[in-house]
DNA sequence: ACCGATGTATCTTCC
DNA sequence: ATACATCGGT
């Protein structure tokens, strides 16, 4: 979770070689040393493209050549190539501490710096600390946090800045909408969230909001002069209350990166600068890439278009069409085509669906791995029988010797998972789930982070609001007078340096919480409040032990509002051992926005990591990974494509795109499973009912004859009621459900 | 004026 | 399951 990993995972005996040590040596020196016998050994493994890419412009280390990108098909070794590229590099003698490895997600950047430690380790004959020298290696977020603090002095940033997760920010978003009055507007203004949704675009776009506006939200036009203020305001609390939310660390760093004063130190202090997912980035993260590289000279960039799955949160596959041409002489490009990962017929299958997309992709994956089963599509009736096809299929293949790890279930929305959790469940078998919500979205959860922010930014609105509404008794109004009664004090006792000012505001918490009267009903829970407050603001307890004294101080409060108190205090004890884990109050809140436990599983907590349990994963989470049998769940129309993405063709195109990257990580054997029948719930008019959903439109029928297709459970042809009967069937059932209920009205 | 409980509509994907 | 609006009680 740190961007520094102790690599606890390694058996390696203790560090042996510095890193100074390694990197004493000049690079010439470091090309004679150990044996060049073993350098050539270890790139005799890659394919000539993969090696291409991994030696290109490094022959003089100390002159980068220009840009790099390498566009690599899935399960064309992407991952391998980029780790022996900056394993590579530090062979070649380049300081790790120079260069900057950007990745999609922190499991990426842990995947990462541990091949390129083995590597590099194998190809020097050492077991040089190398990871621990590759300092900078993270997701664009995470590195901008960091440049973030350490210049924060220079542009006007509180150094103890906290960052809004999407709720928190939607949260701060309402109470500006709110102080507005455009709560109160005769017709319905947009959701805080629709509002923060619009925000977020335009930033990560760069589009104008009029464009924003026409082209995601067109319902919300009519505002555009109400939001335009919104955002104003918005932008302006957030500076007031020394906050960031995820977007600001991207723009900050961009508006950073273009301040001459500052850009040349900032570019400086990289060599060379490595991007994993390049198709999943957006306008304003090659703008950093731009500023920090402008003519291309270290910089390498790798993904894959028919990958990209990311435009909802404004990445643009443009991003790395026309990377090369951004450059002078373009940027050298080499393509990655020879799959390592798939059998021929589950390839064949991924290529025929991502070929009817709409855009002509760059290349066309192959591979040798022949066999005689193409991929599986499965018709069964209803989303319980697709769980219970699920379990058989995967113990069948688990007592055919393949461990639950090696097999994943796939899905587009977290909550397509639901009925298969509970089969599981019922069967006794461990599964850990990736994607969707994460306990740090609950209440509890938020709730007891948020007296942790609110003592490590007082200033933080959103925090304090939400923490003082825990008492009872208190509620938005009150809780506004105490925030405003903290301000004031702030605001007429601080007026010196920013960096004081922080300190001081803290202690105004304190004081004007001491000071001020609450309601009678909240006066017995009043002066704990405050003793707990004045103690976290003053640090008066050392981390972690302060987070238990904030647990203890919450678990009355939590068993008052919460029927099942004890499932979520347990999360909160579990909680408390992730946060011994680190090392400050401000280390555990920045990571743990940052890069949130992203698994939840049938238990609470995760199995340990030698035990064997299948992998449930939204499709988006299960970028890069691969398993031997991969389960797509519900291959509907519908479902996939979501009917919330067809609104447009591209929306469309990147929904394919997205069934692909589900085929794609299957090694055997791939299941694609249809339920016919849907349980809807709620529907305002007819009540519950069955909806009929046809095959994904994604799989043609032309494209039928590369598909095994059976239906599930087996069942004799005679017997076997046909679809039209058993429509009619579920009409009649439709029909009889509404005459009783008609009864009551 | 304000809190808190009750009822109702909405629900993608993630750093 | 959760967020929002509304209503009744203090």
């Amino acid at each position: 979770m740190d961007i520094q990993y102790a690599s606890p995972s390694l058996p390696d005996p203790p560090i042996v070689l510095s890193v100074a040590d390694s990197l004493s040596s000049s690079p010439s020196a470091a090309t004679g040393s150990p044996e060049p016998a073993a350098a050539i050994d270890w790139l005799a493994k890659l394919n000539d493209a993969q090696r291409e890419a991994v030696e290109y412009g490094t022959d003089d280390i100390a002159r980068p050549a220009g840009a790099l990108l390498v566009i690599a098909g899935a399960g064309s070794g992407k991952t391998n190539t980029l780790a022996h590229r900056v394993a590579n590099l530090v062979v070649k003698g380049a300081d790790p501490r120079r260069i900057l490895l950007l990745t999609f997600s922190r499991r990426a950047a842990l995947e990462m710096t541990r091949r390129v430690t083995r590597i590099a380790g194998a190809a020097l004959g050492t077991r040089a600390a190398l990871a621990q020298g590759l300092t900078w290696s993270g997701t664009f977020h995470s590195v901008g946090a960091r440049l973030l603090r350490e210049y924060a002095d220079l542009i006007g940033l509180s150094p103890t800045f906290t960052i809004n997760d999407r709720e928190d920010s939607a949260d701060l978003m309402n109470l500006v909408r709110h102080e507005l009055g455009f709560s109160a507007k005769e017709k319905r203004f947009p959701s805080k969230s629709a509002c923060f949704a619009i925000y977020s675009r335009v930033v990560n776009t760069g589009a104008s909001l009029a464009d924003v506006l026409n082209g995601a939200f067109p319902w919300c036009r009519e505002w555009e002069a109400d939001l335009r203020a919104l955002f104003a305001a918005y932008v302006d609390a957030k500076q007031k209350q020394s906050v960031l939310d995820y977007d600001d660390l991207l723009l900050y760093w961009s508006h950073m990166a273009a301040e001459p004063a500052i850009a040349a130190d900032l570019s400086g202090r990289f060599d060379h600068v490595l991007v994993d997912e390049y198709q999943d980035t957006n306008r304003l993260q090659a703008s950093i890439l731009l500023a920090l590289k402008p003519d291309g000279r270290g910089l390498t960039v790798v993904g894959d278009d028919a990958q990209s799955i990311y435009s909802f949160r404004g990445a643009t596959v443009r991003n790395i069409l026309d990377f090369p041409a951004h450059f002078d002489p373009p940027a050298k490009q080499v393509t990655l085509e020879r799959n390592y990962r798939s059998t021929q017929p589950i390839l064949e299958a991924s290529n025929a669906v991502i070929g009817l997309a709409s855009e002509r992709y760059t290349k066309n994956l192959w591979t040798d791995k022949a066999s005689a089963q193409r991929p599986h599509l499965v018709t069964v009736a209803d989303e319980a029988d697709q769980a219970r096809y699920i379990v058989e299929q995967v113990l069948a293949a688990r007592e055919a010797g393949m461990k639950l790890k090696a097999q994943a279930v796939l899905f587009r929305a977290a909550h397509h998972s639901a009925a298969l959790e509970i089969e599981l469940t019922r069967r006794n078998i461990p599964f850990v789930k990736f994607g969707g919500l994460k306990f740090l979205d609950s209440v509890h959860v938020k709730d007891v982070l948020a007296v942790l922010r609110w003592a490590e930014n007082p200033r933080d609105r959103v925090a304090g609001f939400r923490v003082v509404q825990l008492l009872p008794g208190v509620g938005p109004a009150t809780a506004a007078r105490v925030l405003d009664d903290i301000a004031s004090r702030a605001d007429s006792s601080g007026s010196g340096g920013a960096l004081d000012a922080a300190h001081g505001v803290s202690h105004c918490t304190a004081n004007a919480l001491a000071a001020f009267a609450p309601p009678a009903r909240a006066l017995e829970d009043w002066h704990p409040f405050v003793a707990l407050m004045s103690s976290v603001c003053a640090r008066q307890t050392p981390w972690p032990a302060e987070f238990e004294m904030v647990r203890r101080w919450y678990e009355p409060h939590l068993e008052r509002n919460h029927e099942d108190a004890s499932v979520r205090q347990a999360d909160l004890v579990q909680m408390e051992s992730i946060a011994g884990t680190y090392a400050s109050r401000e280390r555990f809140l920045t990571e743990l926005t940052l890069d949130p436990p992203d698994a939840t599983s049938d238990e609470s907590g995760v199995p340990l990591i030698d035990e064997d349990y299948l992998i449930l994963s939204t499709i988006h989470s299960a970028k890069g990974q691969e398993w031997r049998n991969v389960f797509v769940l519900n291959g509907v129309d519908g479902c996939i494509p979501s009917d919330l993405g067809t609104g447009s063709e591209e929306e469309i195109d990147e929904e394919r795109r997205l069934l692909y990257v589900a085929m794609t990580r299957a090694k055997e054997d791939l299941h694609i499973v249809m339920p016919q029948r849907f349980y809807v719930h709620n529907q305002t008019h007819l009540g519950d009912r069955h909806v009929w959903a046809p095959r994904t439109r994604f799989i043609a029928p032309h494209l039928l004859p590369l598909f095994d297709s059976h239906a599930w459970p087996p069942v004799p042809v005679a017997a076997a009621p046909t679809p039209a009967g058993l429509a009619a069937a579920a009409q009649a059932k439709i029909e009889i459900a509404a005459k009783l209920r008609k009864m009551w009205d």
